[in-house]
DNA sequence: AAACGTTTGAGAAAGAGGAACACAAATCTT
DNA sequence: AAGATTTGTGTTCCTCTTTCTCAAACGTTT
């Protein structure tokens, strides 16, 4: 039902609003369209929809470039192309081993990308946010500021998202951090800042930009360190009250297992995660990136003790994977993170659990496939994070152009 | 993204619909509301309001009523009456002990409701399609065929919702049975006929007439001899690609567990479902309603075996709903079936569990209530589950009823 | 009891937005 | 080169909601 203030009247105003946001979304998740594309797409007219792109060629968000002939009859449409410098996103991601910060545009451009390794470990807040604002000074050179729409962060971590209040994240100890606010105030810009969970975020890059392209029931399922994950329903992300939906690694899968980092015993994370595989394969098990990259190859080289590993990863992973998708049904599962790379060598192992513990109907149409993005996913998830408000309603950043409602306003 | 088909652009009509719509699902889910009421809620003027709310008298739909003063300054508002007999729906039932028929006006009202015990084992479906035939045909003496909305049925199986094909229902021994198909034939109506999984219903009743009004992240666990379930996800139903979503009965929670009737081991069925608790308590599993009656007053009586079967499944329903609550992150979890009868004994073991299980911020303001509709809940989801194509789009029921426009299609 | 403020309904006019239509432009086909 | 096809342009029309004014129904105050 809906909250209070959450009004539901639909007026004049309203409709043109939702569908210059429709338009503005299309341009942002598909790139450059033809005009009559957009006819297509929205079902409004041409005289419509020439009135909403003007309105947005106008505001400096989409210019019109003409089209080659295509070959058939007829006049050819003008492509309608997203302008990348018209909006911008900044993305950051807080990951166990890295800190990454990025630059994107509307349409999905990536203008630039920085990574850097960092120690693992248990650092301040305030030396994190130290080192992501110092990513992101260069970046910031060749931003007209008045594009800039938001700031996106992953962290991972259990967040707030009303508030981007980093409840949990025991991989990086950190307990209630104010990361959003942190962020704001060192941050040399002013821009909202909205802070989410790192699987929650790759598992929207996947459906935006990677592997889920068009799919609107999709499972992401990504295991570093921790095992995150989240499902997105009928293209939206599922983050249910708190935004703490998606803690996939912490479902009990074996209640008599062994203790988790939570707290609890038995999490999926201790069968699946980047520590399980280790010790499973006689490693130490904070080899991180590179130790990984041993097991895989070990496994490739048919070694028993790393094959064996694997294949109780890939087993544990099938399981976990059956439980969901008996869950939430989703068309599509993709799987990321370090799991991404792990994928191809257990990906019949997983099949196999997935058949003896899913329902037949539920997997009859299932697709699993690993992810498209690597280790970039939560960074450009982050970027979508912040042009969300934008594709929800495009009228807000048009305006801030516009001067005449700035000085009426 | 967008369905193929699926247009995003709005018009003056979809406005106009959306209003109409607006106001009749909110006089649908929270009954008799003045003008004044309806303005508040959906932030439109009063004169789109009472041109609005004229269509809808006209379509017979609503009533107005003077309203009584309010010992407030003003002119008191007319309270606009859902019309209990202007739109009905037929509710069905296929339950693993019983079948049952309701009809259910606009707005909630139940004009009728049976229920017939049914003997457990493999009915034909032809048997029991005549049974329900024979349940609602008194009940049809008294209804307006125009005003019949459609058929809803609720199925203690798994449901492709596209067709109303059920698809497996392991407690009725039926594998692929059209029973949308069948009942369409078989009922001496015109109305379209709509099937689902009757957690997936019980849950919708929950939400709209129950335990969950007003709260919109619901968990809904239905545990009768299956067991199974629903989310609510900003108040719509997560149903998946094909609707099988929310068979949480057959998430596996103790893999090396006991065999399943869906083919599986250890899903959360065997451990909390009926059979298990009877088998606990050490009386035959199929005793059914009875049987449970004498474990629950036993347990009640402090019989120890009782109790420690009662304690026991009460031990896996934390683990399992803990779980959920992980992956779901529900602001209310409402634990309806045999359960909801069971619930009150264990709800301090629930809470443990969950407490060791759940990841703290996700159970921080988690409320675990029994459900309020008792063994009704489905037969009552199934009505609102008709009613629903009229609160999505009111326009198309009052075109029926416009011979103006009837005459110019 | 009458006057006044408040809330709401009624009706007409205005405003906003998209649809419909006619025409022109650009392309391919014959 | 003429015709068919598709699409942009510009104007008019239609639908729907808002705005505005006035009246009705209520409580409160004097």
């Amino acid at each position: 039902m809906s909250v209070p203030g959450d009004l539901v009247g639909q007026r004049s105003e309203t409709v043109r609003r939702s569908n210059l946001s429709a338009i503005v979304r299309e341009l942002h998740v598909r790139g450059p369209l033809s005009r009559s594309d957009l006819v297509g797409l929205t079902g409004l007219t041409r005289s419509a929809i020439r009135g909403l792109i003007g309105e947005l060629v106008a505001g400096g968000l989409v210019t019109e470039v003409p089209n080659q002939p295509a070959g058939t009859p007829g006049r050819p449409s003008p492509i309608v192309q997203p302008n990348a410098r018209g909006a911008v996103a900044i993305a950051l991601e807080v990951n166990v081993d890295s800190l990454a910060a990025a630059l994107v545009g509307f349409g999905g451009t990536v203008h630039q990308l920085a990574r850097v390794d960092r120690p693992r470990g248990h650092l301040s807040v305030e030396a994190i946010v130290d080192d992501l604002v110092e990513l992101v000074r260069p970046m910031l050179r060749d931003v007209d500021h008045d594009a800039l729409v938001g700031v996106g962060v992953a962290v991972a971590g259990i967040v707030r998202r009303s508030d981007g209040l980093v409840r949990m994240a025991p991989n990086l100890g950190w307990r209630d951090v104010p990361l959003a606010e942190r962020l704001r105030e060192a941050l040399p810009v002013v821009a909202p800042v909205w802070v989410a969970n790192e699987a929650d975020l790759g598992g929207l890059a996947e459906h935006r930009r990677g592997a889920a392209i068009g799919v609107d029931q999709v499972l992401y399922v990504m295991g570093e360190v921790g095992v995150g994950g989240n499902m997105l329903v009928d293209g939206r992300p599922l983050i249910g009250v708190d935004g703490y939906a998606g803690e996939i690694g912490h479902m009990p899968v074996n209640p008599d297992g062994q203790a988790c980092a939570c707290g609890s015993r038995g999490c999926w994370e201790t069968e699946i995660g980047e520590r399980a595989l280790l010790v499973r394969a006689g490693l130490a098990p904070d080899g991180g990136r590179e130790a990984i990259g041993q097991v895989i190859a070990a496994a490739n080289a048919a070694d028993p003790r790393a094959r064996a590993a694997v294949d109780e990863v890939g087993r544990w992973l099938g399981i976990g994977i059956a439980s969901l998708v008996n869950i939430l049904n989703p068309q599509l599962v993709v799987v990321g993170g370090v799991l991404e790379r792990l994928y191809p060598l257990v990906s019949r192992t997983v099949d196999e659990a997935v058949s003896v513990y899913a329902l037949p109907p539920a997997r009859e149409h299932l697709r699993l496939v690993p992810g498209a993005l690597g280790e970039d996913a939560p960074t450009l998830g982050a970027a979508e994070l912040a042009f969300e408000p934008l594709l929800a309603d495009a009228a807000l950043q048009l305006r801030l152009r516009s001067p005449a409602v700035l000085v009426s306003a």
